[in-house]
DNA sequence: ACTGATTCTTCAGAATTTCTTCAAATTTTT
DNA sequence: AAAAATTTGAAGAAATTCTGAAGAATCAGT
């Protein structure tokens, strides 16, 4: 589950990704409308807190875009007490909840799980392939019926996998899912190697085959191929 | 317990929470329509108290949207003497109960009792999983037909586990249920790792299994596998 | 208002689980 | 055959959870 954090408060920014990041959520910070509409247009997110104060541009700007570019990603509008107007004008735009400063992180987080549960109404918490099948809610993966005990990193990079099928994913692209781009430095992918061999080895024990296929020089490929 | 109080006189609201909430209940309060239309949208509710002259909007407003939204909840709709024509649209809406102004504190409290004791009739209001089964109007558990005492906070979590049972939940949103949104220890969760621990203890020192399995990393999972 | 009992919270250290790093072995590509 | 990329196991580091004890807060009864 990714999130962009365009917020230019820097401690304030630091603060919801440590609280809130925490759980199930990957952050993305951009601290101007110029790196926000960078992220914007190279990374998808499932939802976007947006604060409209921001110094070089203003951040109703950005949720247009977002609205344009990815339709189905979830925007939170963060905004001061008195600046009324624009937050309405940011709902007009197609935001889909606001929060006034200053506000629990608690709170926050709720809103961010109701817009994201909005969104995924359709699509049940049951993914199925083969004989594997994971429950996003209860965080569980079975093969052939039986439990599998996956670590968070590992059933992050499986839903990671597994909602990218038959594609050919980069490591880049995993880290920046799994761990969020503020993350580890990309000259070493020695970590995730080491992940994906535990996820392998944990799937392929319980009698699963082996899905995850390396492409040399990319990164992996999930295929039931 | 989580209780909604929709109130705008300040006061009341205050000695309401504090006379009630001192009992078994949990409380959230919204002092306008804006505010009580938010919180139902975030979280859910055993139960509501809904004064039905608001300033920015009409409480009957609060009430279709409870309906709607969270069927389950119990309704009890306070209001003054002379107003009688929306204290029965209300009803007509779904509310379950009403009271006029002034009313003594301990009326309130048996209404809302007999509300939600109502209201868990309908799915009988004994929990029972394996050897453990809890009364919750009675705030009784028991553990092959013996009692266990539990404080306020450990039945609270207990029932918050039984009703998301399978689920992994987050150590926030048990702070969320439990302590409600005004909580605001968010830094720290060693409160809830004691009471777990206390939990558990007495729980199993009565026979039972150990049915509360640790998530690491998200928090918690009450399996019965 | 005082006392003792209960419950809640805080704290620090221990135990546990997971994450990351590292180096050597293997595979793939050129 | 050489270079680059991936796999692997082991182990050290980091993060999370558990635990017991002690301090605060709350409650009941006088």
């Amino acid at each position: 589950m990714k999130i962009l954090l365009v917020e230019d408060e820097k401690e304030l920014a630091e603060s919801i990704v440590e609280f809130i990041g925490k759980e199930h959520y990957n952050f993305d910070t951009a601290a101007s409308y110029a790196e926000a509409d960078e992220k914007i247009s190279l990374y998808e997110y499932d939802c976007a807190l947006v604060d409209l104060m921001l110094p070089d541009g203003s951040g109703l700007e950005i949720i247009k875009q977002l609205k344009t570019i990815h339709p189905k990603c979830g925007i939170i509008i963060i905004t001061a007490k008195n600046t009324l107007d624009d937050k309405v004008t940011g709902l007009d735009l197609g935001a889909d909840d606001y929060l006034t400063k200053p506000f629990h992180l608690a709170e926050l987080n709720a809103r961010i799980k109701s817009v994201i549960r909005r969104r995924n109404f359709e699509g049940s918490n049951e993914i199925i392939i083969n004989e594997i099948s994971i429950d996003v809610e209860k965080r569980e993966t079975l093969v052939n019926k039986k439990n599998v005990e996956l670590t968070r990193r590992e059933f992050d990079i499986l839903l990671f996998f597994v909602s990218n099928k038959e594609r050919a994913i980069t490591k880049e692209s995993i880290v920046e899912y799994v761990w969020g781009d503020d993350s580890n430095a990309f000259d070493n992918f020695d970590f995730v190697y080491t992940h994906i061999k535990n996820l392998r080895k944990k799937l392929v024990e319980h009698g699963a085959k082996d899905y995850i296929k390396s492409v040399y020089g990319i990164g992996y490929k999930f295929s039931l191929k």
